[in-house]
DNA sequence: ATTGAAAGAGTCTCAGT
DNA sequence: ACTGAGACTCTTTCAAT
């Protein structure tokens, strides 16, 4: 486990509610441009500029991402896979051999029935299966694993802050 | 559950290696501007912006999204709900009322053991309790609830595509 | 710290190929 | 369908407050 970082711990104190609003406004709209953001807020083009660079040298704000729906592209198969581990030593070397598989994109260490928990996203069941069957089953230390399929996602977005 | 919408699907089989080049080098870097990575794919960069106008035009590519560190901003609770349903035709009314919740960032419907998986982002452990307890049990059509809390976050990152 | 303006860089459009 | 250049918009810097 990473230590905090007291630095981004300490500097986020120092935020004021115009930091706070840029990143609002900013989740819900990425693209807007700094003199139109500035407008909403009462305050210059520049001053967002200089607000949003401080929020990026912090690492709070880590830059943007494309969104793409990967539904269309083909890649439409979404799950979720609980895995017992042997002992929970070997959750290292299992997070490693799981990482080297492109299909699993989220992998988190947890509390509960799972030692750790996975999200895969494969071009159809056929693929989920190899790599639940063929892949997942080859890792030394997982001892079994729990698989559900999302048939529908009803929804997915950012924490509301403020 | 929504249709898939087939002139999306369509659209996805016109797609060519210049398109799908893009979409990698962009998932990648959000941020780099069509004159570089029209240099990269050798294509001007007035033919990049031809094709990301498409691909917007068609849905895939949705925009972009900011990236945020929400530990930073004291967001640094996360933690996986397994939801046991009354019964099934409940889904729709109880999906209804997990999007109320302003914590409550994923949904989705699945096979196996659980009903519905929901993700949960909040500002401490009393904060996740009382959501649990006070808001989640109060919901009707929920039977039980498991969560999972997570204690270190390996990785997440997008399928790879091509 | 914020502003407003100028310089620099990127996006968008279009005539030509 | 792609290119290159011009028009336009946005980002970035900076002197003044």
């Amino acid at each position: 486990m990473e230590p905090k970082n007291n630095a981004k711990l300490n500097a986020v104190k120092s935020l004021d509610k115009l930091d706070l609003q840029i990143i609002q406004h900013m989740m819900l709209d990425a693209e807007i441009s700094y003199a139109d953001l500035g407008k909403q807020l009462f305050v210059s083009g520049g001053t967002i500029h200089v607000r949003i660079k401080k929020l990026e040298d912090l690492g709070i704000v880590q830059g943007k991402r494309l969104a793409v729906d990967m539904k269309v592209l083909g890649y439409d198969v979404i799950a979720f896979i609980g895995v017992y581990l042997e002992k929970s030593s070997m959750y290292d070397s299992v997070a490693l051999a799981l990482k080297n598989i492109p299909q699993i994109v989220r992998l988190n260490y947890t509390t509960g029935n799972y030692s750790m928990f996975a999200e895969i996203v494969c071009k159809d069941i056929q693929q989920l299966r190899y790599v639940l069957h063929d892949e997942l089953q080859k890792i030394k230390g997982i001892e079994r694993t729990e698989t559900f399929i999302s048939l529908e996602e009803s929804f997915s977005r950012n924490v509301r802050i403020v």
